[in-house]
DNA sequence: TAAAATTTAATTGCATACAATTGAATGAGC
DNA sequence: GCTCATTCAATTGTATGCAATTAAATTTTA
């Protein structure tokens, strides 16, 4: 069977690019991320926070396509590492509110020059990537 | 700050909607690949040892953007399960031989199914599919 | 309002991922 | 042939991710 016409082929398929792809380019953050004391996740987290200040776990989990599994022991971390605090809600106890301290608002100083430098190190032009953005929300939603 | 403005809105970043878009898809393909007692990423080996039936992992490695860290206890895993066969070469006892067996054979039966049925869960038409996928791969070379 | 259903974060278990290191095997250069 | 560098898989350590379950808090409903 040629690879063409075999569905099987990885080679066929969509979805493996987009999985190497987003890999590689999370990957290709370490370098900005590490001085920061940051991942790629704990990033994210942290461009909620600087736009928003304050959220609920929930909030940051439908927000990230992330669950409690994941967030939990990650937000412990970052309250360890001073960047966030975790409260309970006074109006619901069940919500977790996470919210920005001075340290994490302090970080956004470094953190601003990082996508710029990260649009450099993706192939693509200013097109491509808004064509490319649209594509993949297009998946999302 | 207006988020439109703002580098540092989640929003704004090319690489967010990548790293949830992979993820998403990678999600979707669960229901398919769980009776057939496969992960992703072992979904993934398995298309490349449809095709190449014996490969070193150094191969794998390459052609799947992944490092012995991650291959080595999943190929172990693999082998357990009665998928492959791993044997050090002849040639360079460095290099490990990951072959399919039989019963990783019989499997793609059952896998032939799955892109299809993968097709139909991404919203996308056939046209703008091929758009995404070669966006993909630019950012991959 | 008391019981049942729902929502939520936390926990448990399993499976990646990757950076960095290690140690064995091989190859290059002399 | 010997030494040094290179190339491998394996290991170690850290950090996700998610399915499934648990337990507490809240909301809905009878």
């Amino acid at each position: 069977m040629s690879r063409k016409n075999n569905p099987l082929s990885i080679d066929n398929q969509l979805c493996f690019p987009l999985y190497a792809a987003a890999k590689e380019v999370v990957k290709r953050y370490t370098p900005y991320l590490k001085p920061l004391g940051l991942t790629y996740t704990q990033y994210i987290v942290m461009m909620v926070l600087w736009e928003e200040k304050e959220v609920t776990s929930a909030h940051l989990g439908e927000r990230l396509h992330l669950d409690s599994g994941t967030l939990t022991p990650m937000l412990k971390k970052m309250e360890q590492n001073g960047l966030i605090c975790r409260r309970r809600s006074d109006v619901d106890e069940r919500n977790l509110v996470v919210a920005i301290t001075q340290q994490g608002e302090e970080l956004r100083q470094k953190a601003v020059k990082v996508p710029a430098k990260m649009a450099q190190c993706v192939n693509l032009s200013a097109e491509e990537a808004v064509v490319l953005y649209q594509l993949l929300y297009k998946i999302l939603d």
